[in-house]
DNA sequence: TCAAATAATATTGACAACAATATACAACAA
DNA sequence: TTGTTGTATATTGTTGTCAATATTATTTGA
């Protein structure tokens, strides 16, 4: 299959939007992007545009277009959805889990609490997406599973900034654990209410780092 | 403020789609839009573009551009993603709402209840939306009002199918009735619930009647 | 010095034309 | 009939160019 610069430009820009390698608010310049990538202004305009619909990126009319540079209060309206999405998953888990997936569900656990033994956050921050992501099939809604990615996507520029200290990633491993006994008992609100906590708690954690930065909202960040 | 031609496209086609007037599977053919709008390919393509990434439209490579026809699979799992925003709304609205926006929902409720005395099922339609959009304000979480509204959008073409017998009516005004008592009262967890439910009436309804209609999945239909 | 008017510039939108690719169709052969 | 090959066609992607509009910079006059 046969991809089309567009859709390469579009993905490429996404992956530099969500590993932080353009910092929300940065400009999206179609000239300099034209020249970079070596193709002329409309694909990366139509990559712009579905960036657009997709939330990732803001224009300013006649000021340029940007990286979205969501405000605090959304952020938090953000989380406050990310959650219950997760929740959902997880209750609609709890019900529907086979038991294929609930052992790639134990396995997912096991890999994170190794990780937390070895002390790595990098290696941790990839095997907890691993466990979300087993909740995700075992929910059986792939619509849900997709938009429960697709708002991830949209926070993970911002979820950068959170503290990962060695604390808060064994603490995270121990919400992992009562997750999955909840679902391996089928018990949905128990599984719901604790995956909705432990996505709030990370909210929350960021939203407290978040408030203390008080150059946040307003830094202008130009293209590197 | 002026919209370029490409958001006009994209809001006529959105429009065009949502109403009924393009229906599931018919085809987008790029040149005879341009040459019904009077404009030249770019915009179209453009602003089919967008449709794509919002899930309106499908690409079938090297096929032609159609409008989505989602599954009856999908269209059970947006269902009940719809019932738990639904849900979510009426929670926070329940615990945030304030004095003057529960003024708003009553005057909407009753607004309901008159058009269900007339049995006129277009005009309780378009009270009912009222009822629900004063929910989303009231949760007082905009990013989740956006999302609600927009997941419904993507339902409405196929809403249309729903039977919207006078019986129907009087008991979605029933409903509608406990969900305002319930907000009224400050009960999150009522209504919560009552609102999942509610939704949930609809989709299970509608997919009563739609595994009735067997050619539903299947027919093929072209453009107008 | 300040403000209004004007010029220069950047952003954005749109078009026509060209190019590449995959599909549908038809002619042909087995 | 069935299958294969080649040709015509439709779809899709991309470019260079022009045009419209708003912003920024500069000049001008008081």
């Amino acid at each position: 299959m046969k991809r089309s610069n567009t859709q390469k430009l579009k993905d490429a820009l996404e992956e530099d939007i969500i590993n932080g390698q353009l910092l929300p608010g940065a400009k999206l310049d179609h000239d300099a992007l034209a020249a970079k990538y070596g193709v002329s202004r409309t694909p990366i305009r139509e990559a712009i545009q579905q960036l657009v619909v997709s939330g990732l990126v803001t224009v300013k009319a006649k000021k340029g277009t940007f990286v979205a540079k969501v405000g605090f209060d959304q952020l938090i309206e953000m989380f406050e959805v990310m959650a219950e999405l997760e929740g959902m998953c997880g209750r609609l888990a709890a019900r529907r889990i086979q038991p294929a997936e609930l052992e790639a569900l134990r396995a997912a656990l096991h890999r994170c609490e190794d990780s937390d033994v070895m002390s790595d956050p990098d290696d941790y921050y990839y095997e907890n997406e691993e466990f979300h992501n087993c909740i995700y099939t075992a929910s059986h809604n792939s619509f849900l599973a997709t938009e429960a990615r697709q708002l991830k996507q949209r926070l993970k520029p911002y979820r950068r900034l959170q503290l990962q200290t060695r604390n808060r990633v064994s603490t995270s491993v121990n919400e992992h654990r009562r997750i999955f006994e909840a679902i391996e008992k089928g018990q949905e609100y128990e599984a719901e209410q604790q995956l909705k906590e432990h996505v709030l708690i990370q909210g929350t954690r960021f939203s407290d780092f978040v408030s203390q930065v008080k150059t946040f909202g307003n830094s202008s960040q130009e293209t590197s």
